[in-house]
DNA sequence: ATAGAAACACTGCGTCACGCAGCAAAGGGG
DNA sequence: CCCCTTTGCTGCGTGACGCAGTGTTTCTAT
């Protein structure tokens, strides 16, 4: 029966994701072992450098769940690190602008790299529809999840 | 030339799974927010309802990254909390066998299944050889992670 | 058989990332 | 001009975490 093999399948990609999740949170504190940073610290310099134009303080602290108190002392440490420097903004003098120092940015990026590296042949064993099919999975999943986050911050807290 | 067009893909896959996995960890605070726990919690409830069977506090701590000494207070978190029961194990009398309590993690389960019903509509559009494709890229990546992760930890640490 | 080593879970202890509340400065609207 | 919002920063307290050490149990080697 079709139903059942498509249920498999959903039950499947269900548990893969979950242990594919999972993986990611490791991978990325072993990065910020490796680097003597914290796991936040390193999601923020991922999405420093994802990126085009420097971000400020309050998209940083979107972006990385935290509060504001939270997100400046989080730019201090990278600031303090010589990760990132401070730009105040001169259309909103409120503002402050946070961009990466490339040099010191170099040290994380070369890890990466080192790693992409290994990605790539990884991909190299997918053909370009396949690679299209999953960019677009998680494009999609993307967007659902945020538009879950919306929905679950708007339901009232089961205690 | 064919060469860029793969070579757009996997920037266009690189960026996305960024953007995906960073996604993730808002959800996962957005959840744990809405349910009163901690992230690393949730995580471990996601981890001990994935296995079969029971887990040791050895294995959290493994699967979680964290050392014993935290993964016991993790347990007594979610013990406190009512999620999970400690059992001793009868073949091996040092470990500590923790089990989730079903009628607890329900509660839990409830809102992924809420999620997972949005999920299972988004996996309604993809064709069975598209599900099959995206498991096991995440199953390949899964398992680069995990090689990676001990490439990383094996190498001095520049500091 | 028995001493030594290893594994497991747990417990003080100190550190520090985080949320909360309040602050001044800067912008926007009536 | 006042009011309201936004932005980023700063005390303050909480608590999750790593570290190191403990007791108990299991494995290993001679």
């Amino acid at each position: 029966m079709a139903e059942s093999r498509r249920e498999q399948l959903y039950e499947e990609l269900s548990l893969e994701s979950r242990r594919y999740l999972a993986a990611y949170v490791l991978f990325n504190q072993a990065i910020a072992d490796h680097l003597g940073l914290h796991p936040t610290d390193v999601q923020c310099l991922s999405l420093l450098t994802a990126e085009p134009g420097p971000l400020t303080v309050r998209q940083i602290a979107d972006m990385t769940g935290l509060t504001t108190g939270s997100a400046t002392r989080l730019v201090d440490r990278l600031e303090r690190g010589g990760y990132v420097a401070r730009t105040p903004d001169r259309q909103d003098r409120r503002r402050v602008l946070v961009t990466p120092v490339p040099e010191r940015i170099a040290r994380v990026t070369a890890v990466w790299d080192d790693l992409g590296q290994a990605w790539g042949t990884l991909l190299d064993g997918h053909t370009e529809d396949e690679l299209e099919v999953i960019t677009r999975h998680m494009r999609l999943a993307y967007d659902l999840s945020h538009e879950q986050m919306r929905h679950l911050r708007s339901l009232p807290k089961p205690d």
